[in-house]
Formats: C-alpha cells, sequence, structure tokens
RNA sequence: UAAGUAAGACAGAUGAUCGCCUCGUCAGUUAUGACGGGGAGGAAAGUCCGAACUCCAGAGGACAUGGUGCUGGGUAACGCCCAGUGGGGGUGACCCUAAGGAAAGUGCCACAGAAAAUAAACCGCCAGGAAGAUGCUAUGCAUCUUCCUGGUAAGGGUGAAACGGCGAGGUAAGAGCUCACCGCUCCGUUGGCGACAAGGGAGGCACGGUAAACCCCACCAGGAGCAAGACCAAAUAGGAAAACGUUUCAGGGUAGAAAUAUCCUGAUGAAGGCCUGUCCGGCCAAGGUUUUCGGGUUAGGUCGCUUAAGGUUCCGGGAAACCGGGAUCUCAGAGGAAUGAUCAUCGCCCCUUCAAGGGUAACCUGAUAGGGGAACAAAACUCGGCUUAUUUCUUACUUAGUCC
RNA sequence: UGGGGCGUCGACAAGCGGUAAGUCACGAGAUUUUGGAUCUCGCAUCCGGAGGUUCGAAUCCUCCCGCCCCAG
C-alpha cells in the first residue's frame, strides 16, 4: 500500500498529463511532467505493444522503476511525471539508462 | 566419424548490498514499522477442444444446427492418451494415417476423347452382299478400292480415370467363351473380446471415381460465461414484488320479476411476450386497487480465489495409458498487474593468443591469458489435453565409411 | 477476457473446384515541335505461410502468421 499513492493509475489521469503536460525526450523514452499539489511526485510509466512481447515489455519497465528509486532528487519535486518508453530501451543496460534519464531531468527543478 | 530415429532430463549455481508483491505474528488510533514464511512456465503463449464451478432456462416430443467417426481399453470428460488392426512412406531404426457407408438417393467428373457410366463403337479386325479396277490358267478365281448389312472389343489414340489384370487355349475375327494365377462377390472352417487374419469351397465378372460435394447411418451436445455470480456501503432516484382484478362485440346456456351476475363459443385487443435455434404443444396479461420493502446503477469495498480430478515418495495390480492403498507436504494469488539492479566467484559455449603433445604433411587436440555470449517466453477463476516457439544434455537404436 | 471478420499486381478489388476479370497506377510504342489527352500492347505464376483431401485447390479441411471490428 505505501507506494501506490505514487503511482498514477487511471486512464483520465494519463489523458490529463499527455493533454496539459510539457514535454522532453530522447531516443530511450519521452518524458511528460505537470506540477501537482501534493508536495510529493507521482510517477506512471507506458510501455506500448510496439516495444514487444510481455517480456521485453515488462523488462523495460523495470528498468525505469530502479533508475527512479535511486534518485531521490526527483520525488520531492511534487510533480506528476509520465514515462513513455521507445524502442531504443530494449537490450540496454541500466547504466545507459540512468545516465540518459539524468540527462533529461537535469533542468526540470526550475 | 558422419547422417538419422525414438524416449527422457534441464531451463546455470552460490554469496553480498539496495529494492518489489503477498501472508502470518507483534507494536501502533491510523499512516506505518520490526521479525518470520512464500513469490512465474515447460510451454505460464495461441485460445483449438474437454471439464469443474456459477447464473439463466427448464413438462414433453419432433425437426434443424454443430461435432465425432477402424477395434479394444483408460479417463470426471474429450476431437486427448495407451495397445492393436488395415492402408501408405522409408535401405533401416521408425514414422504417418478425418480409416463408417458410393448395391438409399441427388449432384459433379473441365480440356481431350467415339464414349465419363442403363454403356456405346471413331480408326480398326472379321464375315456376307453390291459396284468398279487390275492380274491370271478367264461365264470363274485372286488382290485392291468404295458402299451397304451384320459380328466383335484384341489393338490404336485421349485422359487423372475407359465396364477386371496377365498368360494360354479357342475363334471368321473376337469375347470369362474355357482354364491356371491374382483381384472381386457369396458361403462355411480355424484363431482372436474385437477391428481382422489364415486357409477352404462355390460363383463367373456383375459393382469407375468423388462423402475434407449434398447426404445416409451410429453416437454426443440447453445457453452464457469469474467483467459468471454472492454480499456490504454511501449517494442519487422512485421503483420492484405479490395478491385482487382484468378489453370490446356477437350468439347461446343458467340464476332472477327485472336490473344484473355468471358460464360456454366465436371474433377483436393480439401480426404481443415467455418456454435462450425452429415447430407442435403449453403458459402469461395493459391500465387500476390493495399489501409488502425492496430493486437498479457505480473507475467503492469484501467474497468467489486457491486443499485441489493437488505435489513428492513407497508398495501392489496392469502389456501400457492408468488404477488402488500407505506415508508425507501446503507450494503466487495482486491495483492494469509484483521477482529487479549492481558486484564477485565458479560452471557452460564461441573467437583470438600460445606452452606442450600427435601426424611425413595439410592439420588435429589444447594448459594459460584476453574478449564476447547464454534460447523461447510472464500467472489474471481453476484443472485435463492439443498446437505452436525454443536452449543444453543423456540414453538406446539404425544406416554408411574407416581401423583392429 | 470473450465474440466476430478480413488477407488476391504498387492501390482498389471480382472470382469461391477446371487458363486468376476489371479500374487506376507503372513500362514500351503510335500520334504531337514538346507536354497533356487519346489509341495499341505489356504487367500476378509463391492468391498471407505450411501441410492434407481431389485427376485438379485462390476456392474444401487442419495448423500457424498478420491486420481490423464489437461487448463490458
Amino acid at each position: 500500500m505505501k507506494n501506490s499513492k505514487y503511482k498514477i493509475r487511471k486512464g483520465w489521469e494519463y489523458r490529463f498529463i499527455y493533454k496539459n503536460g510539457r514535454r522532453k525526450s530522447n531516443r530511450f523514452f519521452v518524458l511528460y511532467y505537470i506540477k501537482n499539489n501534493l508536495g510529493y511526485s507521482r510517477f506512471g510509466i507506458s510501455a506500448s505493444k510496439k516495444l514487444g512481447n510481455a517480456v521485453k515489455r515488462n523488462r523495460v519497465k523495470r528498468l525505469i522503476r530502479e533508475v527512479i528509486r535511486l534518485r531521490d532528487d526527483i520525488k520531492g519535486m511534487g510533480m506528476d511525471i509520465v514515462l513513455v518508453a521507445r524502442d531504443g530501451m530494449l537490450g540496454i543496460k541500466f547504466k545507459d539508462a540512468d545516465e540518459a534519464f539524468g540527462n533529461l531531468i537535469k533542468h526540470l527543478g526550475a
């Protein structure tokens, strides 16, 4: 139960963020973000059917979760963030994903 | 050594650090924390079959629709499995097999071919007759050509397929016309639970193919599906169930003095709804009154939800699938969905390097070091199968080559 | 999760046991000074894939692959 409040779960929440949020991207993923008023950040991960079968999609989602887990700075920002995986994520290592995510969120605080 | 066939096993291991899901215990008003247990597969996949479970519908019958289709067994059940029979393939180990009925009926069989199914007769073959030509030993005979009548189905040619095959006899030419062998049909015998097999006798050729064409026969199927369904909660809204009662008209009967009440028949309402394919057959009744208090909806919650046709192991029965009994274990149950990340060591495979060994040589084996790689694939109610994807290995067997 | 449908040339498509229609596009030629328009000719041979039934399969059967739609 303790993690469920950090998750974005409902379809209309995703649609709201896609429509009203800002967007950044590189070849590994697309990042949508918008300020919320909760005092903590919430995350959603999307891996579409284009990426491959269930095993590949799960692998990608786990990598993204691990990347987020190890970055405490972003959790206190008070943002709703959706990460959409692109097919560049297939077959990469944790280090590359972490580096790419770091570059993407570098200037997010402002 | 190479190629192959059949069974079976595995799905890298261990440790450290940081995390995820869930259950139990304890602490806590909650949020949560601590400790302990558990946490994807052989296919979890495709969703192609079969069940369990749940709700709906059930008087009954007939038809339709769909499925299955050699025999015997196994199973909760199956289109699955085991064993066998027939047929087919392979040198072989072995594999494949939708394998009932074409003498119940209907349809189809393009092109080619004379003819594609009650047989028929194009080129032919043979006999008789007529006409003509030629020759000769000349009122005739022989040969050839054309026509007519008849007998044939051997041969030719077409086709995927041509009304038994092949050989001999027989004949004017031929023909199961006769005979042997094979095939076919019928009737006994023996073996087998049976599919069927073996062998015998008789008949005398009759019966083309196609049923994954319609169909016939035998057997099996009610429908939907865990988002099934059950309960709780709040808000909104005013509905739901039961009982009473129940359209109009015409004719007739009964009670009554009559008004009227009630019953029957027909039409109308009614070309309705329900009986979850259709029909027969059956059932129901709008509005209204009375009584009762529930019913529906929902990005809510709980249950269903994992102790089961269960796993492991031992014994017994059976040729096997499988069955019976004993012991023992509890082993994911979740929100759009939890198993990951980093590092180390060992093991496996590949490439490069090269100490050393073998060989006349090409080359082969390979300590060490470095680098790279490790398949297919994620539970969504649960089981039994099938199908498809896919890594590494073991055992047995077959064929071929070489050596002893 | 359950149910239903479709794959035929580059595009749209007909054919549903007997030689794979047609339109547009494309290529070649004719016509024209050139282009367009017009005319003639050509263009599937692996009918999504693999097996099977049949003498013969795009068509019938089985299993896969891809795409689309519907219910909640």
